[in-house]
DNA sequence: ACTGTCTTGTTGTCCGACAATACTACAATC
DNA sequence: GATTGTAGTATTGTCGGACAACAAGACAGT
């Protein structure tokens, strides 16, 4: 057979993607902002020339992009910006199902972690030290039961990360702390000294990243996470295991 | 009035949300697995005893989170596993929308990079360093292009990224070059010596990454990234401008 | 100032329908 | 034997219309 060049595939893209599609041009160049309100569906389907329905799995998509919602018991669709979690939940959902293990968050967070609080310290502005400290005073109080200790020790991690005010690092720690958090729970009631240590490395934390003292903080979250890391070899979790979704929420 | 605890806020969810979430469910927790066919939407929705519209709309919602698709041309949906780009174009996105600058993503850059590319030289696979060296070699071949060069710089970070073996690592850097890319066009056609320190700092990495000397791997990352940041100030780019989405692309 | 009531617009869900196309099996042709 | 045509079925994409539930106002009654 005569060798001859491969065409290009056709790809026939149904109509609820390119109105999609249409609906998140706008949102991205900024022809839609936050806040506005979208017309009605029925108005939607009109200016495109599709059927409602049509509409509404367009919307879907856009929904579970986070780029449109509805305020609390409202009717109204709306234009969003996509939330931390939000995203931060997709990509996590996608590092499970991708088989990341438990060395793989924890090697990630060891990159991340340090030198966030190193910016952390450089870029903060008081509100900032602040909720910090408000946090970890939560943690030293209200740490007996390992679900609330954890929440308190991620909610730190968040503040951190708010601290150092770039969105490009709050959201590249999100899908690991929510990873890291339901494990935690297993390795904080195993390990005894762990709430102190946690305590400890917090105040510190917080004293360098007030005092704006970045290479202190850096050092201090390097010791912190690797405290995560020998904790887990003490409750005795096998890090090459996979991070496998929380219990049954219900 | 009397002062009274407040009620929990009482969400109702709608069909089609429900239907996502047991069918997300159930590929979380691997009951479905990795290519396994769905079932068409009629049956679906017998099963759950709803309408086909709902099941669709659903079914997009499940779409767009790249947890399910097409092969090419066929019908039936089958469970997929989210992939790279998919993901990281939702975040990269998110983060325009929240008016990410390009210090933002430089500095998530410079704090990623250089420990993937210590973590590249101390986990890579022989296939690995091939595939880095071909990507080095085509940069030197075929750099005349802004856009092929550019292609080709993305790459490589791509394949140091392959070369840890960390799902987390390489996802979240991911959306840091889809957001870089666009933008470099400007800079390596106004800064004469972008291209040969490029390939310079791509000559090192291999070699270091193949002799698995990881600290003179991170330090010639550092050293590439920095490159990066000189490039923008050389090219007189601002780099507090918020990062736009790229042209139009038709 | 608070509480019903009414109207209207919008969304969530359903039903039924049809065209286009993927899939399958089988016959026909070279 | 391998490819190509044919027919029948399953499934998706899209449409139109329908209705209940409910949010948002407007308005009146107390």
């Amino acid at each position: 057979m005569l060798e001859m060049a491969e065409f290009d595939q056709i790809r026939v893209e149904p109509a609820y993607r390119k109105v999609a599609d249409a609906l998140i041009g706008r949102i991205v160049d900024r022809t839609l902002r936050d806040g506005d309100r979208l017309p009605g569906e029925v108005e939607l389907a009109r200016q495109f020339g599709v059927n409602r329905s049509t509409v509404r799995e367009a919307m879907r998509e856009l929904e579970s992009a986070g780029l449109v919602g509805r305020r609390r018991g409202t009717k109204r669709m709306v234009v969003t910006r996509p939330g931390r979690e939000l995203i931060a939940g997709g990509v996590s959902r996608a590092l499970m199902l991708h088989d990341v293990s438990f060395v793989d968050v924890w090697e990630a967070l060891n990159v991340l972690e340090p030198p966030m609080a190193a910016s952390a310290a450089a870029r903060h502005l008081l509100a900032d030290v602040t909720e910090l400290e408000a946090i970890a005073r939560d943690y030293t109080l209200d740490n007996a039961s390992a679900g609330r200790a954890i929440a308190h020790v991620v909610a730190f991690f968040r503040s951190i990360g708010e601290a150092t005010h770039n969105p490009a690092l709050i959201l590249a720690q999100e899908p690991l702390i929510q990873l890291l958090a339901p494990s935690l729970a297993a390795v904080i009631d195993k390990v005894p000294q762990a709430r102190a240590r946690i305590a400890t490395a917090q105040r510190h934390l917080c004293a360098a990243i007030k005092a704006r003292d970045a290479a202190v903080a850096q050092d201090w979250m390097g010791k912190h996470i690797r405290d995560f890391r020998r904790g887990y070899e003490l409750a005795g979790i096998n890090m090459l295991l996979r991070v496998v979704p929380p219990r049954g929420e219900e």
